[in-house]
DNA sequence: CGTATTCTTGAGCGACTTCAAGTATGGTGG
DNA sequence: CCACCATACTTGAAGTCGCTCAAGAATACG
């Protein structure tokens, strides 16, 4: 039996089609607490719409946004069977939950499963990698990158819809909510992008971003 | 047949005993390149003495290091069969090299190496989100995690023998060598540290340390 | 239409960088 | 064993980018 979320996403190739495990669609509303660190990490989860991000806080309450996810994408997947990190809706969500142990069950008996489960941490692995490399670069270079990887998994080319508010994106760079947006309206003078809404953004020079994504 | 590289580290839990696939052990010397981001990823190594970086450039020269890897570790293991980082030795190291083709190959047939297969890049995730945190903190904060985090990955308590040039620790930590340089100096300065070398440093202080680490 | 939230803008400051010497350190050949 | 050199490390002074603090403007929502 299918999962009940892979049917909105034919094309994505989810272990849970592979698993035949079947996960129950949760409705989640902005802000709500999916999972904090230190819980025990009892479910996996596939988001079909909406935003999510994961972070962790230092003791002085400086916060770090690990990552986005967005629809289509599974999250919530670690080594330990305790969260390192916690997790939030961006916006309000549908999220199906799956049991952590019904997959590592399949992972043991199914290789292909065991397979794509390796695969989806070495994906975030990568996307770990490149956001470390982001942080070293200035701030322009953050925020042009930032545009362009929310374009791209938006599957949105000429103009994004971001679902996050600027600080979010601000713990996510590593600068400070007024540095992201003085460099927004810096690009926006230069005509590098426009303001639609404040988080309806043209991307007018998506070359000259890319540049600075180097 | 087990290893040759395993018989060294007997507690382990390597996934080379399990699979049952011998390595060839390479003499590497000081800054030789291991591999070449965008080169075919053949093998997976375990390195049994020495240090090696992995570390990406960015168009102008910049460099970030991803990771430090230490004696006991395992490294190069990516989803892609093309490696996305480059690898060098910090010194002069002794590193085993395995197919990666007869690693894939025996996760396939055995779920438990595939289960280690996994475990080894969940770790790599965990460590990637450490690296993260570390690089929104304060210069003082980001060296006095290195110095902890050498010391316990060298099972050195009271004093750390850095294996690395104060360059890499610069690139490691997202900083300028001078302020590396300066900071280290201001630690001895409040006797947090002492310099035996300038590579060989004794934790004065640990706990005003692990306060910086948040 | 009013209120709360989000976003922008300004001015001053501070942490880290840049540029530039100067000082150890370690390996090599005499 | 020492002199030499290359490399690694430290230190200083000046500059800059992003932060802090503070307010004002836009937006969303009842």
């Amino acid at each position: 039996m299918k999962a009940a979320s892979d049917a909105s996403f034919p094309g994505h190739g989810s272990l849970l089609e592979i698993a035949g495990i079947t996960g129950v669609v949760m409705p989640i509303e902005r802000n709500a607490e999916i999972f904090g660190q230190g819980e025990p990490a009892e479910y996996i989860y596939k988001i079909t719409s909406g935003a999510v991000r994961t972070y962790r806080l230092l003791c002085d309450g400086r916060r770090q946004i690990d990552a986005f996810y967005l629809a289509g994408d599974m999250f919530g997947l670690e080594l330990s069977d305790m969260h390192s990190y916690s997790c939030e809706a961006v916006t309000g969500a549908k999220i199906v939950f799956f049991q952590r142990s019904a997959i590592l069950a399949a992972a043991q008996r199914d290789g292909e499963v065991a397979r794509q489960l390796w695969e989806l941490t070495a994906r975030h692995l990568r996307r770990s990698q490149d956001h470390t490399l982001l942080l070293v670069k200035s701030s322009q270079e953050r925020v042009a990158s930032f545009l362009l990887e929310m374009a791209r998994r938006l599957r949105e080319t000429s103009t994004v819809e971001l679902p996050m508010p600027r600080q979010d994106i601000a713990d996510y760079l590593g600068l400070t909510i007024e540095t992201v947006s003085r460099t927004l309206t810096q690009f926006e003078e230069q005509s590098t992008i426009e303001f639609l809404a404040a988080r309806r953004i043209a991307l007018l020079n998506p070359t000259l971003l890319k540049q600075l994504n180097s």
